[in-house]
RNA sequence: GGGUAGGUGGCAGAGCGGUCAAUUGCACCAGACUGUAAAUCUGGCCUCCUCGGAGUUCGGGGGUUCGAAUCCCUCCCUACCCA
């Protein structure tokens, strides 16, 4: 008797939302084996900790594997501890920054806790692929290499772009589809996951495990996330991410900020393709049945999104805390009410001259400008007002009178003042 | 090793002795409009203030000049072609 669901159950759950599978045959075959036996697949997903938040880009394969891991198969997470000093040329048009062996471990640790908002780490296989490559010697690097040609490295489609373009591509940026490929021996990967520009870092494995006398594993593509923006995808360097260690707030806010849809357009301005953003979001971060996106699709935008919001920040944060991120935005926006909870700032007393303090100063000491000449700005545009009945601001030169909890706004953000 | 073209503000990309804190586009911020979306229009986008200015910027260092992002020397870096 196997735990598992049968075969076919799986796979269409598995495939819905997926962008491809290399192959299909064989995932059906390794699942069939699988419900057979009761034998778990082991599902390989590496992440190269190379920054401090994990976002919601990387929750799309993420959500794919908790997928496989409610059906009793196991994750095997590969935490690139060595990936990460080369730097994944994927998508890229720039070369990638290396990191120091501190970051990499201290960044390695706070994406595992972030990482177990979405499956369940105290099940899932956790590798730092350091634990082998670690040990390596240049023999081992060398009988890597020899794996591939130039001629197939060089055929991707970013190094095309790169070569083109004139930007540098190292050497050493090569060697990253083989270690990551070479994960996959080490772990006997029967699927790995990934997103759609992975594709070819993936293809590696399999090339990899039939050389080593392995079953190809299976690879598994999910589509990019787009960011805030609408458009490029979700990343920190591009700063339109939606990190998983943000607040019911925040992500609410951000949530709502997306466009509901994206418009690409040719040189002479004519729409060419358009996405709608919003759907894309709905099938890739929540958990709603297709016909329910749809009728949601077809009402008021507005209220699809804020379902959406709220189904995002209900997942990391739970339902009430959605609720009341729901409220605040709303509160906010909507009604143009100050929310329940407001973040505070801490101004010292000593700053004050009978009980005042000049417009600028508090803006910038409250850090809602950047700089002393962009608050004086900001005035002038009529940006900021205060207190209950929202006084505004137009005169550089004038004061505010501050008492402890006063409110401060400057455009869309939203300060408390605390004497300190 | 030889040759050629380059390194300018978050990115792209002008400028090539004074009028350059540096055209323009994208991104970003704010205002109007609104659904805090998009689209559109407007303003802003190195820092400081007494708003008139002042101080630091154009790969690093040095030099020429009354004056340099712009000329010279040197060092570092990149791409392309040849070997």
């Amino acid at each position: 008797m196997s735990a598992f669901p049968p075969a076919e159950e799986q796979l269409n759950l598995i495939l819905r939302g997926a962008a491809q599978v290399e192959t299909r045959d064989e995932l059906r075959r390794k699942l069939e084996r699988s419900h057979a036996t009761g034998k778990p697949l082991r599902i390989k997903y590496g992440i190269d900790p190379t920054g401090f938040d994990v976002h919601l880009g990387h929750t799309v394969p993420l959500r794919k594997l908790r997928q496989f891991q409610e059906f009793g198969h196991t994750p095997v997470l590969i935490i690139g501890t060595a990936t990460a000093a080369v730097g994944d040329p994927s998508g890229r048009d720039a070369s990638r920054q290396g990191l120091t062996p501190e970051q990499i471990e201290a960044n390695a640790r706070t994406y595992l806790v972030q990482i177990a908002k979405v499956i369940d780490v105290s099940r899932a296989e956790v590798r730092p692929n350091g634990e082998w490559f670690g040990k390596w010697g240049f023999a081992d690097v060398l009988r890597l290499l020899g794996q591939t040609t130039v001629q197939r490295m060089v055929e991707r489609d970013d190094f095309t772009k790169r070569m083109k373009a004139g930007t540098a591509i190292y050497l050493h940026e090569c060697l990253y589809p083989l270690m990551q490929g070479w994960d996959s021996v080490e772990i006997k990967a029967d699927v790995e996951l990934g997103g759609t520009e992975q594709l070819y870092n993936l293809m590696v494995g399999r090339d990899l495990q039939r050389g080593a006398g392995q079953e190809p594993q299976v690879c598994l593509t999910m589509p990019i996330l787009r960011g805030l923006d609408g458009c490029k995808k979700m990343g920190k360097s591009l700063n339109n991410y939606i990190g998983l260690a943000e607040s019911a707030r925040e992500m609410f806010e951000k949530a709502m900020s997306i466009p509901d849809a994206h418009q690409v357009k040719d040189e002479s301005g004519n729409v060419v393709e358009t996405y709608e953003v919003m759907r894309e979001w709905f099938e890739l971060l929540t958990d709603l049945p297709t016909a329910d996106v749809g009728r949601l699709m077809s009402g008021h935008p507005m209220e699809a999104k804020k379902t959406l919001a709220g189904e995002i920040v209900r997942f990391y944060h739970g339902t009430e805390a959605a609720g009341v991120a729901r409220k605040d935005w709303e509160d906010q926006f909507s009604k143009g009410r100050d929310p329940d909870t407001i973040n505070e700032v801490t101004v010292p007393a000593a700053r004050l001259k009978d009980g005042a303090m000049p417009a600028v100063d508090l803006i910038a000491e409250a850090k809602l400008a950047a700089s002393k000449g962009e608050a004086r700005r900001k005035i002038e545009e009529g940006a900021f007002n205060y207190g209950p009945d929202r006084t505004k601001v137009t005169d550089v030169k004038a004061t505010v009178p501050v008492a402890d909890g006063l409110v401060i706004r400057l455009g869309r953000k939203i300060l408390r003042v605390r004497l300190g």
